[in-house]
DNA sequence: GCAAAAGTGTTCTCTATACACCCATGG
DNA sequence: CCATGGGTGTATAGAGAACACTTTTGC
């Protein structure tokens, strides 16, 4: 409990005097795996309710090092693939079916005597979060929940749970903008392992934009991008024939980022 | 100038009391005329530098009402096609070419005898910006400056003036985004007056695309989306065949608004 | 040999592109 | 009748969708 004490008393601090009021950032980290899209979500300690992983700015910071510095530190990776996709404005984003987030914060501080009254008042000032969406590689990421949270867990997409705020909105609208990124831009290469067969790309597409993609002319159409190299054989032990493995061709994947589509006669 | 003092001390007590700290909101307008697309600037009094028309957001406004207020107060109109597309969060976004936004509010309000310092201090804070984008019809649009500022113009996107801040960076961005938006919705309906010949819709396009489209493929590309009707023709007067007019089946058009192109086998 | 999955091929349709052709208009 | 721009037609190439065919693998 003192831990949790000096913590608060650092938070504090750190929050009042070195952040911007108002503004947070929230990051939508989507994995993939056992064919599912998935996503990196919070549960606060005392609390049934998820959460965004999120944070502040520093002052002294661009707004998009503190979204990474939240996406580095609550899946321990570095080199990441990360956006900016929108900004959340409403005045009564911190409600959802009548519950504030005022009141669960004033709550949940209180379990902890020692705590000022000023951090309970900052952090329940009206907030302005602009949403960050990430695509990570889900088996090097190392889920670390922070010091509010207990938990730090890959959840479906398909079957969110009760979710604080209107956070599930804000992983709707990320989906949304990774499904018409998909539309122009090649994106695996974030979301799988190094090496990866064609029905695992093909999951991962069929997975973001639900619905069923036809084997045969997906194989051809990935491979007339002219972004994947073909390696050797997967035996797998099943009574099929092996598929080939593929990595990127990260030079060619960069031109090609650099287009997209374009209405252009 | 007794104006200019009232007219201060009501905006001091609405700013410091009424609107978020730290955040802001910016407007890129865009108009087409004279076969070009134009963005709406003010220019500030006593300044040669443009800046985009912004404005705060009021503690118990969404942000979204904020940017349309901005864009009301601006142009007069009223029925407009707003969307937000990125927040512009860099902590040295107020400086460009070495020279600071607070050095320029200062020297700006200075002239203003009577004006608290808390004032000066609320507006050299670090915003964070969140950038709108709207098509009008710059026809029916009527720009007034806000009374902190001395013109209020259409300037070509060719053509910019010295702009503050990162303002030409956020014109920029806007521009990429709203050609984005043309692959996958149809936007002249915001842009064009009601009734507009098809060499119109072609010149908005190359307009914003600036690259040359061809006659005769951009006009069934366009006709096939079943999104206008065709009405009388136009004598102009001129030399040769009389074109039609169009105008935009509005209840078609929003119907395909709601689907957009899709990576689907 | 058989089932299952992977790889390749074929056919049809639709679109984009380039360009040709005729039509309308006013001088 | 001619120059100019508008509307339509056509030919070709490429992409997408559906599906057939062949190959590989372990049982």
């Amino acid at each position: 409990m003192n831990q949790h004490i000096e913590e608060f008393t650092t938070l504090h601090k750190q929050l009042i005097n070195q952040c911007l009021p108002g503004n947070s950032i929230d990051c939508v980290i989507f994995g993939f795996d056992n064919h599912q899209l998935k996503v990196l979500l919070l549960q606060w300690k005392h609390e049934k309710v998820w959460s965004l992983p999120g944070g502040f700015i520093d002052k002294n910071d661009d707004m998009d090092k503190a979204a990474y510095r939240v996406l580095q530190e609550r899946t321990g990776l570095k080199s990441i693939f990360l956006n900016q996709f929108y900004t959340f404005g409403g005045k009564e984003r911190s409600q959802v079916n009548g519950v504030t987030q005022a009141r669960r914060i004033e709550k949940f501080l209180k379990e902890f005597k020692n705590v000022n009254q000023d951090l309970t008042n900052w952090l329940k000032q009206r907030f302005i979060t602009t949403g960050y969406f990430a695509l990570v590689d889900i088996n090097k990421a190392k889920p670390r929940p922070d010091f509010l949270s207990e938990k730090c867990e890959w959840k479906s997409i398909r079957n969110l749970p009760k979710l604080m705020m209107d956070h599930r909105k804000i992983i709707q609208k990320a989906l949304d903008h990774l499904r018409i990124q998909l539309n122009y831009l090649p994106i695996g290469i974030n979301l799988l392992p190094q090496k990866f067969t064609m029905q695992d790309l093909q999951q991962l597409y069929e997975a973001i934009l639900r619905v069923p993609l036809e084997r045969s002319n997906f194989q051809r159409k990935i491979l007339k991008l002219g972004i994947l190299i073909r390696l050797e054989k997967q035996m797998t032990g099943a009574a099929n024939k092996a598929p080939y493995l593929y990595k990127f061709d990260k030079a060619k994947y960069r031109i090609l980022i650099e287009k997209g589509i374009g209405f252009v006669s």
